[in-house]
DNA sequence: AGAGGTTTTAGAACCATTCTAATTTGTTAA
DNA sequence: TTAACAAATTAGAATGGTTCTAAAACCTCT
């Protein structure tokens, strides 16, 4: 693993411990588990690792480490209604992601976001802004080789 | 209800009309109900506002018909996880919104957002992008001045 | 060792959404 | 007008991710 995702748990660590709450042996392999993986992993996937090392580990404890993170600004939680939620905790600030409505991989997109004028926005409409989502959906490049070649010019949405 | 608003209305029959399916009055009142309202309604709203005339109606058909026209385009889901997902039939094209965690109001961002330049994005990335989806969420005005004054001030988020 | 707190577990509960099978409605053809 | 077929609708069951609950396990401090 990385200096810089050594770092993210480090991070992540430090701010379960100024919370109050212990830093048990499952919580410990649930943020490596967590920052280990490029997936934006869903509760599920997450729950399946760190039962390799702890077997017994509910799906409750990973819910509820999950929120602790959540509380203490540690992890990205991208929500979706008609499948799990997916984890970002590499990136825990607000990021625009690249979602594949095929086979549902989420990849960070790295080109510079136009960086919306937020002070703008919160003085235009009064509103004290606490998050952003800015997700791209469409197919990646694999699956639409795996498709076949019959795909259609990318339509631009206004 | 203006005259824009009932151009979607005629929109939303045309596309049913070529989609094949039969325009019955459930169907005609839902399109009404969605149009009419600046709230982004869910489900259970609309729901409720069909029932107001068809009160036999069911839950199904509201979810049926909410699919044809996502199927035509012809109305954006924004989805959540921890509650209904959300429909707006005025604009069915992607475009910024500005929700309130606290009172779960949704409102369309008219501020231009600086049009993402979404075909460099699928050069870059080779995805063919086929949505996206931009929200911002901090507390409305309104809840602000509920709360008191204890507000702090908006924090940025890079 | 015992007391009091936190953490964890298993399973129940929840709820929006989807599915299913049966009924109703509407249309066309005799 | 009725028969027959297709589409639409209904009630309720099923699904699945998430949250809740009560009990058990685990620490830590004395």
């Amino acid at each position: 693993m990385g200096d810089h995702l050594q770092e993210r748990v480090t991070e992540m660590r430090t701010a379960l411990a100024e919370k109050g709450v212990a830093l048990t042996p499952r919580r410990a392999k649930l943020l490596e588990v967590l920052v280990a993986s490029d997936r934006h992993p869903s509760v599920g996937e997450i729950h399946e690792e760190v039962r390799r090392y702890f077997p017994s580990t509910s799906l409750a404890t990973i819910y509820n480490t999950i929120e602790l993170l959540k509380e203490t600004g540690q992890v990205l939680e991208i929500e979706f209604s008609g499948a799990a939620n997916r984890y970002d905790g590499r990136i825990p600030q607000a990021h625009p992601h690249l979602i594949c409505v095929e086979c549902e991989k989420i990849e960070d997109l790295e080109m510079v976001e136009p960086s919306e004028p937020l002070e703008a926005i919160s003085a235009a409409t009064g509103y004290r802004l606490v998050n952003r989502r800015t997700d791209y959906y469409g197919v990646c490049p694999q699956c639409q080789a795996r498709e076949g070649g019959q795909q259609q010019a990318p339509q631009s949405l206004p």
